[in-house]
RNA sequence: GGUGCGGUAGUUCAGUUGGUUAGAAUAUCGGCCUGUCACGCCGGGGGUCGCGGGUUCGAGCCCCGUCCGCACCGCCA
């Protein structure tokens, strides 16, 4: 046998036998007498033990091995006189008889241990090294299991997976495509899919009935921590469904990994929100529910003071935040600074301090008597000890800003814990969506999603105000999915696209496999995708998901281990019939 | 496209108002060490201060440009 054990497996049951180990020097600790090396596999690390009195050639040789070389060896399990707690394999070592050097390292660039000294660019450059690493591995390791029991889980109530294709077709609208050039015809493009969306409604048209898979999808835009240019979904789509019927089954979905992965049980069924109640309550369509702080508005109970700002203001909101009344000057500072960063936008912060002895302070005590910030501070619920934070202008700005405050004044007081998580569906967003640049409107989600039947009449008067029966899974703050019941009705669909500014050549050209296929019995049905990267970095605590995937790209979409994008061969453009058009 | 922060030893970082020979830790190399497991002790080597230009008697430090990285805004149906 070329090993008979892995590093991770042996302890003291295994005494007295003869095993034989491979793997990479984790480090190796000299002791001039005596040398003790630790060998580390996929599985965990097992001390190697050397005595110049009982062997000193091989003792010289092992002095010699450096960091990261791959070694074969032989010998017998013993226990320690020593014991290290702290592994599992710490009350044994092997004492060794023989070691085959199987490849030598070079001194890798950091070091690979858990607590690595390396830079995150360096440890993307050597991506095969930092995966070597046990936090990184584990990621890996989690990735893994969530897929193998999403299957289980789909398989168990009867969705089959099948593959769709990736080279598909360019539509304009939505996410930019990432696109492929056609050799046997030239000039033609292949898109990547940003997801098989219309791939799964023929699916649905196909009688598959249940259908779901794990699937690679692509998107040309800017990076963040949380979004990469190639990502996964879990895609899933069922016919005769409502709205609910989806809900529930995946809800399921959810309930059944925090039981597996994470070994969380949600006995109560998931907090349906509107958009519009989020919104108005928690300024953002994604709110994380793991604390309270909601949003007041207090448009009306400021008016008519001589404070310009209150009155002339679209939206006053504010928020009431627990046992922070004794906040200082330097404080209140900061956390305006913080409201007026660029990306918050906001022109202010106004405060207004409840303190513990029932004595209020505010930042606008000129223009408020006592008793009307007592009666701010009662419609916000606050209580002694409370601080209430108010933001005023713009309704479209203002309660973004209010919710980018909210999460901060979450960070600050710790009330977003780790290992907390709070789901819930958004549901009811509106259709669609003005677009200023182009005078026309978009698809919120995509051209797809069907109108709530209630709301349909206001398609061609009164879009803004269509909402769509379409949905997202949000826990904590982070969106992991969203669906819709699709529209399936060739009448529904034709409006649709009149409303978006379709042509009939436009719609044809880019839909028209869609539509024709909804002329032969297209069955009612609709879905939902879920980020798989997003979903796994929640179970594992982290809020980047580049180290859950095992080769990310950088933030500006470059694979630095491969050194991609890079220039093709003047001959491969040629096959392509491609010029580079150069910048002067 | 934009904003902020950063780029100094293999690595992670410090570097005072612009002023001797640019430091620390770690890694690495050599020596000593028989129970280590963050081994310990002694010693050594290691620098295009991202790149280009400018100001200055003098620039790691100031100015301009540029490249790269990270976070965010726009964008992501």
């Amino acid at each position: 046998m070329y090993r008979t054990h892995t590093c991770g497996e042996l302890n003291l049951t295994s005494v007295g036998k003869e095993v034989i180990l491979c793997g990479w020097i984790q480090k190796s600790r000299d002791l001039g007498g005596m040398t003790f090396i630790d060998l580390r596999d996929r599985y965990g690390i097992t001390q190697l033990v050397f005595n110049m009195d009982t062997n000193s050639v091989l003792c010289e040789k092992a002095r010699k091995l450096g960091r990261e070389f791959v070694i074969r060896t032989k010998g017998k399990v013993k226990e320690r006189s020593n014991r290290n707690l702290k592994i599992p394999t710490g009350e044994i070592e092997i004492e060794t008889d023989e070691i085959d050097i199987l490849n030598r390292s070079e001194i890798p660039p950091f070091t690979i241990e858990e607590e690595t000294d390396g830079g995150e660019e360096l440890r993307m450059k050597y991506r095969y090294l930092d995966l070597r690493r046990n936090s990184v591995k584990n990621n890996m390791v989690l990735r893994h299991r969530v897929s193998q029991e999403v299957r289980r889980y789909m398989d168990s109530i009867g969705f089959i997976e099948v593959e769709t294709p990736v080279l598909i077709k360019s539509t304009p609208e939505g996410a930019r495509d990432f696109v492929v050039p056609s050799r046997m015809q030239p000039g033609t493009f292949y898109a990547l899919p940003q997801s098989p969306q219309t791939l799964k409604q023929l699916l649905m048209v196909a009688g598959f009935d249940r259908y779901f898979q794990i699937v690679k999808c692509f998107r040309d835009e800017d990076l963040r921590a949380d979004r990469q240019p190639e990502f996964t979904q879990i895609d899933c789509e069922m016919s005769f469904v409502e709205r609910d019927d989806i809900l529930e089954t995946f809800e399921g979905l959810a309930k059944y990994l925090f039981r597996a992965i994470r070994g969380i049980e949600f006995n109560e069924p998931f907090l349906k929100l509107s958009y519009r109640e989020a919104m108005e309550s928690f300024g953002t369509d994604k709110p994380d529910l793991r604390f309270g702080m909601k949003i007041t508005d207090m448009t009306e109970i400021v008016k008519g003071n001589d404070f310009a700002i209150f009155n002339t203001s679209e939206y006053v909101g504010g928020i009431c935040v627990e046992g922070c009344s004794e906040y200082s000057r330097k404080q209140t500072d900061e956390l305006t600074e913080f409201v007026k960063k660029p990306q918050i936008g906001a022109k202010g912060l106004i405060y207004v301090k409840y303190g513990i002895d029932g004595t209020i302070k505010s930042s606008v005590d000129k223009f408020y008597s006592h008793e009307d910030l007592k009666s701010w501070a009662a419609l916000l619920k606050a209580r002694p000890g409370d601080l209430i934070l108010i933001l005023a202008g713009d309704r479209k700005k203002t309660l973004p800003a209010l919710s980018e405050l909210r999460l901060e004044m979450g960070d600050r007081l710790g009330i977003r814990g780790k290992n907390d998580f709070v789901p819930l569906w958004v549901v009811d967003f509106p259709l669609l969506e003005w677009d200023d640049e182009s005078k026309r409107f978009y698809a919120k989600h995509h051209p797809f999603t069907s109108p709530k039947p209630e709301d349909i009449h206001l398609m061609e008067k009164d879009p803004h105000k269509v909402r769509a029966n379409a949905y997202d899974l949000v826990i904590n703050g982070v969106e992991i999915g969203g669906g819709s019941v699709r529209i399936h009705d060739a009448g529904v669909q034709k409006l649709m696209f009149k409303v978006l500014g379709f042509s009939d050549e436009e719609v044809n050209e880019q839909f028209g496999f869609l539509l024709n296929a909804f002329k032969y019995g297209a069955p009612p049905h609709g879905g939902i995708a879920f980020g798989f990267d997003r979903w796994v970095a929640m179970f594992g605590g982290q809020d980047s998901i580049r180290d859950f995937i095992a080769f990310p790209k950088n933030n500006s979409g470059r694979d630095v281990m491969l050194d991609t994008p890079s220039r093709i061969t003047d001959r491969q453009l040629d096959e392509l019939q491609l010029l580079i058009k150069r910048k002067e």
